[in-house]
Order: C-alpha cells, then structure tokens, then sequence
RNA sequence: GCCGGGGUGGCCGAGAGGUCAAGGCGUCGGGCUGCAGACCCGAUAUUUCCCGGGUUCGAGUCCCGGCCCCGGCUCCA
C-alpha cells in the first residue's frame, strides 16, 4: 500500500488519487532569470522519480512543471544587463530544458505564464466577484486574506502575526493581503486588464495553470521547502477560494533543500553550483543517479564525495547490465530449474519486493537502491558463477524493471538481450586477437590494446583466459 | 523569537518497541595468479545510535529535560 507524506497533515497518508487510476502532480518550476542550478535538479529529479514509480505502478500520470517567465528577477536582470527581457527568458529556458533532457526527466507539460495572461485575468475577476480580492487605487490586486479562515495551516503559522507581506503596505487593507495583479511601473512590461495595465503576481500563475491542466482538484502539488510559505500557502488560499472545494490539492509534497557544505546555495555566499558547469565535471548521469536515490524529503549535501560515490555506483550497476547481457549470449533455454537456482530466483524476487515495499514508503529511494544492489550482488557473485537463462534472463528484466524509475540505465538495456550489434562483435574479434597476443606472451601489445580501448571507453576485464568487455562513460 | 527539519560507523545514509543497527562509498586482508582493472570472499558502529533521566520483560525507535546543526519567516527549487 503506498503511503505518501502530505505537508498539510504532517503525517503519512494513503495514497488514494483524486481519480481512480491517475495521477496528476504539478510541481512549482523556475523562474527563468538565471541558469539551472544543482538546487533544481535535487527537486525536478525527485519528482521525476516519484511520477516513474507511479507509472511502474500502474497509474496514468500527467506530470505539469511551470516554467515562470515574468518576475521581478527576469526585469531586473534585463535592466541590469541592458538586454530585452525576452533574450533573458529565452536563454535560460533552453539552458533549464537542456538540463532537464541530459538528467532524464520527463515532464508532460511546461505551461508558461506569459502565454496564460487571459486565463490569470479571469481567475483574478473572478475573485473579485466572489468577494476575495480587491482592486487598490494603483491598479494592483490584493487577495484579501480575511476571506480564508484556513489561511496558514500549510506552514503552520497560526498566528496572523507571521503572516505579513510583500510592499505596498498602505494601499492594502491588511499588511497580509498578497498581490495577484501588479499595476504596472515605469520601464516594465505589461499586460493590458481590466484594472490596467501590469503584470501577474507570483502566486497567482500556478493557481491558474495547474487547474488549467489539471482540473479544479489534483492530486500531488509539489516544489522546495522554501516554497511552503508564502507561495503554497498563497496558492492555496487563491484556489480554495475560488473554487470552494477542499482540499484543492490532495497531497502537499516539498523536496528537502540541497546545500554546500552544510550552508544553503545563494548568491551572496557564491557556492551556486550551475549544471551545466556540474555536467562538465560528471556525467549528468552520474548526477542523475545520485539524486534518485535520496528519499526527497532529506536535505542532501553536494560534494564531490558524493558524486564519486554516485560515479563508482552506476559503474557497479552498468557492469552486471553488461554481464548479463554478455551471459545472455550465451546461454540457452532449459526446461527446469536446480534447487540451487531456485534459491537465487527467490532472492531476485525479495530484492524486487523490497524495491517496491521502500517505494511504497513515502517514496523512499534509498531503501529501493539498497534492493537493487542486492540484485546485483546477486548477478556478480550467484548469476555469473553459473549462467542459467532464466536468471540470466529474469536478472536483467528485473533491471529494465527498475531502471523504469532509476532512468540511468536506458542505454545499457537499450537493446533485447539478445541482440548483437557489428560493434559488439567488432569488440569481440579484438578481444580474440588480444587473447592470442596473451598466449604468445605478447603483453606489451595486449596491454597496448587494452589502454587504447580504455581511451574509446571499453573496459577490458580480464579473468584467466576469457575476457569481458564493459561500455563506460566519462 | 515563531514555524519546520535533523543529530546513526572515516564518509553518505536506512531503520513505524523485539530481527546480536539495511545498503553504498572508502579503507585493510585474501582470491582470481603476466600486470592492471572489474569482480568474488573476509574484516571494518559493542562503556552501539548527541547528553541525562524515565516508561517497558525489552528502546536507536516512545515520554521528559538539555545541547548542537540546518531551512523558512516579502516572490529562492
């Protein structure tokens, strides 16, 4: 049964979606004033993960991460740099999709605030009318705050005292209120409306696009800690409100925080770590994998030590995919099973089990990584020992299986087992030609061989006289 | 100050009262014997889970007190 924790409650749940047999998650994307950096990747990888175990689950998931292109930051970076907001916009858009594709994660859907102006003004009118919002001299909308009694509970902050907000403090009828439209200011873009001309507020966009795509309920709303409050908690009252209907979102879920030697990324202390300088280091795999194997809700720490640990993991877990599918080259169908056999065979499938029970738990991914280095333990020291097709066979279907939410195995398993490329007997024929070498005591050569391979990223592994050959990367 | 998260081996990190504390990295030893690498086997948290007290037949896990670290508290994933 899989239990989620939901921020709201503060407890785990259930998991029981909206809608019978499908999952809806939005998840608070960037503004995209500045490139992607590690912090995101912590976030978009875990949610990645969680939307992947679903599908393995059976669930039909649409997953909606926003992408916000118009904010404070994108004008004043614009202003700074002398440059149009638009060039800001589109710059670092490609550079976050880029690091979305070279980390595997697959979102559905990249609704952009821009290109949802009409339906933000509708939902603000709409407010209005129903009494939750009101339109200050300047032109700026408040969302009144006094009209939601539950306003606070998602962060916990009861007292009304810990509620205060933004600028503007004399125009609006509570220092809380929190503005959904935003008059325009000199120099600015803006949108024209039926208060005048400004733009959208922060909180407001992700109402609207998530009901958008997602209905007036959905199931899991999910981003950083740090968004709890103000933003979540603005959300919620916006959407609440407006549609009446609770709770609007089933599941709150918040990603921990990702810091640098045990302080938060910023600015101000210059230890921001952009993927694109953290991918020339590490294959973004390598990246990929460390962050899918945290539960999503610790607070991680970036260092190299960790992703060199990440690194001698996926070349533990690209190994067994190469052995087996070497093994599976080799061995044939056979009617039945040893007793010995059927003891690894039962092994597989506790490490299976254990995978989805840690799953099940709150999304818990470290638990499931534990299962699958028991598979491959299993496949160095019992499979190998002793190739059978059906372990041999079964192992790497149990691979593909959880590589399904891992995603860092796709090109290893790319191929059925069975598959033999030019290149893989290319590689084959030079392993036999060094293995003639080696018998002639020719090692100076054979070495020779193996280094340049080596260079091409074909590991050479020699064993008495058979030798294996593995792809590597990096 | 308020809200919230955490404190487990050299490092990372699991652990809803009972399973001599999962897994990974690293380190050490051995094997596989041209060398290397990969891999396999073994070792590596005992006045044992920040400190003190309590509850219990039994606590890392519950309760009380204390110490320490981190995040949020006006747009930061």
């Amino acid at each position: 049964m899989l239990r989620v924790y939901n921020t709201l409650s503060r407890s785990l749940e259930v998991f029981e979606p909206v809608e019978e047999g499908r999952v809806s998650i939005y998840v608070c994307g960037p503004t995209v004033y500045d490139y992607s950096h590690v912090g995101h990747a912590r976030t978009y990888v875990a949610f990645d993960v969680i939307k992947r175990y679903l599908r393995l689950r059976g669930y039909d998931v649409v997953h909606v991460q926003n992408i916000t292109d118009i904010d404070d930051k994108i004008i004043n970076r614009a202003r700074d740099e002398g440059r149009d907001w638009r060039e800001i916009v589109d710059e670092y858009t490609k550079d976050y999709l880029e690091a979305l594709q070279k980390l595997r994660v697959l979102v559905d859907v990249h609704p952009r605030v821009t290109e949802h102006i009409s339906e933000i003004i509708d939902f603000v009118q709409k407010l209005i009318d129903s009494g939750h919002a009101y339109v200050a001299p300047s032109g700026s909308v408040y969302f009144d705050v006094d009209t939601y009694p539950d306003y606070g509970r998602l962060s916990g902050r009861l007292d009304k005292k810990m509620w205060s907000q933004e600028e503007f403090a004399s125009e609006k009828k509570n220092p809380y209120d929190f503005a959904l439209w935003k008059a325009r200011k000199p120099g600015e873009p803006y949108w024209d409306s039926p208060w005048g001309p400004g733009r959208p507020g922060w909180h407001i966009e992700c109402s609207v696009m998530s009901s958008k795509y997602l209905g007036r309920r959905f199931d899991i709303h999910g981003g950083g800690t740090d968004l709890i409050f103000p933003h979540h908690e603005n959300e919620r009252a916006q959407s609440e409100a407006l549609f009446g209907e609770k709770p609007w979102v089933k599941y709150w879920m918040h990603t921990g925080m990702l810091q640098v030697r045990g302080e938060k990324m910023s600015k101000s202390l210059k230890n921001i770590v952009p993927l694109r300088d953290l991918f020339r280091s590490y294959d973004p795999l390598v990246v990929r994998l460390w962050l899918a194997t945290a539960h999503y809700r610790t607070v991680l720490q970036f260092s190299d030590e960790v992703l060199e640990q990440a690194k001698s993991n996926l070349q533990r877990l690209r190994g067994a995919v190469q052995l087996l599918k070497n093994l599976a080259k080799e061995v044939e169908p056979e009617g039945r099973l040893s007793d010995w056999e059927l003891g690894v065979f039962r092994e597989m499938l506790d490490a299976r089990r254990e995978f989805y029970a840690s799953m099940d738990d709150d999304f818990n991914a470290s638990g499931a990584f534990a299962a699958v280095m028991k598979l491959t333990g299993l496949v160095y020291s019992q499979v190998s020992a002793k190739p059978t097709y059906l372990l041999v066979l079964r192992a790497l279907r149990l691979f593909e299986e959880f590589n399904r939410v891992l995603g860092v195995l796709d090109e290893d398993l790319a191929l059925g087992a069975a598959e033999v490329l030019p290149v893989d007997e290319l590689l084959d024929l030079i392993v036999e030609v060094r293995a003639k070498l080696r018998e002639q005591k020719n090692y100076e050569l054979a070495d020779y061989i193996r280094s340049k391979l080596s260079s091409l990223g074909v590991q050479l592994m020699d064993q008495g006289e058979k030798t294996r050959w593995i792809l590597t990367r990096a």
